[in-house]
DNA sequence: TAATTTAACTTGTATTTACAAGTAAACTAT
DNA sequence: ATAGTTTACTTGTAAATACAAGTTAAATTA
């Protein structure tokens, strides 16, 4: 049988899942339903259904013990990609705000770009952003992103205020984030940075810069991040 | 057919290709061998060799890419378990030392612990360390160690000089790690943390605090990271 | 010659089947 | 009562098979 939205059986599954976990429906440390269990609820065979747990525990949603069975992990909240875990008890969705500090602009790469480009992403030029990003109205993240301007148009137009990128690019331009790679520094914060993170000069601040990856092999999104650590850490799983 | 030393065979093949991509047999931008060469070459189906390479794709060592093959990716060299990208050309495996500054002694777990205990781990106490990195005999890593005392015997009394703790775990204990989850912060530098990293006070380091789960469930290591991100940076996929 | 189609690859998804190995609770013999 | 064994679960590994879908280059056609 053919699923009727052609998107994979495993994929769906996953998604539940995923659902569920973040929705609280499976707490930390429960055990989800055995594989066979899941089989016959959702009609499919043990290797789909693996697929779809295999998926979750390499993202960390779950952990699996032989002869035990899956354990759902806690997992911290994310924002855009990055996940944080603060010192304060939870971070809720409605506290979350963007500002944008420069709209959106066409115009060339840097010259001394941090990452380098094909000839495809030079000769496309560069749509260029910049915004602040608020956790409980404290700046946390001052964000640069960089993407390339190949096949999405009318980008600039958008409204930014309040919806992540991330979001515009899936709804309007069915863009995905497949996954990147990162550098990590820690840097003194300059002038632009302490005034828009409200930090004191030379203090230090959190400086990631990434690549992401698409599912359109041609277009990767840039970002720098300058991200406030005193109440908040970045929080990963490796 | 069984394997003769109990290994599973999409390990094998794993660490076979996770070997020739370290050592350049296949350099960044390669395709590997496709599913079905490498089913002929080492003798096994597909759902087999998929399996030694989703693992490889999740690990960020290839790129797969539907109706082309996999594609190998640049891989940045690993000290310990975290990835360093440098500024400078290469990092190579002999200009690497370590320098221990506090031999493993047994001793209680500090008050306020970073992370959360087990009552197992309370109750056996733990095996802390001190530990500089070098790279170029530039200090770049300040290593915090903990360990719960959980079937480790004689393990303070073991050559820690210029071996890896990951090293001894595995060779000596079976230990191996499974992955685990960290949290980044910038700190100012310290005075302890100045003097090991020849850095001045209040200059901004990455402070990364993890918590390593390992094949023995009840078994976690635990460390605090100082590091000098003036000339390297910690590298990640995601 | 140039554009189009086809064919031969590649990886992606999915089923079915089988047995191995780890875990935990119920059971049994001491 | 307790120690050891069995049993009924769980996930782990592996094979054989089938077709879908994306990519590329050769073959065909205009």
């Amino acid at each position: 049988m053919v699923t009727p939205k052609s998107i994979p059986q495993y994929k769906r599954l996953y998604e539940i899942l995923r659902k569920h976990i973040s929705d609280g429906v499976y707490m930390e440390g429960d055990l989800l339903p055995s594989e066979n269990e899941l089989c016959k609820l959702y009609g499919m065979t043990r290797p789909t259904v693996r697929q779809s747990l295999s998926t979750l525990a390499n993202e960390g949603y779950i952990k699996k013990r032989q002869g035990k069975g899956s354990i759902v992990n806690h997992f911290p909240r994310e924002i855009g990609i990055l996940s944080v875990s603060g010192t304060t008890s939870a971070v809720g969705d409605r506290k979350l705000k963007t500002k944008i500090i420069a709209k959106p602009v066409l115009m060339q790469w840097p010259a001394d770009f941090m990452f380098t480009l094909t000839d495809l992403e030079k000769e496309s030029g560069c749509i260029y952003m910049e915004r602040v990003r608020f956790l409980d109205d404290v700046p946390i993240f001052y964000d640069i992103s960089y993407i390339a301007n190949i096949n999405l148009p009318r980008i600039t137009a958008r409204q930014f205020e309040n919806r992540s990128l991330f979001q515009i690019l899936r709804d309007y331009y069915r863009i995905e984030i497949k996954g990147g790679d990162q550098r990590i520094k820690a840097i003194p914060a300059t002038a632009k940075i302490s005034r828009y993170l409200h930090l004191k000069r030379e203090q230090p601040v959190l400086h990631l810069e990434r690549k992401m990856e698409t599912n359109n092999p041609d277009l990767f999104l840039y970002s720098s991040i300058f991200c406030n650590t005193e109440k908040y850490s970045i929080f990963g799983r490796f």
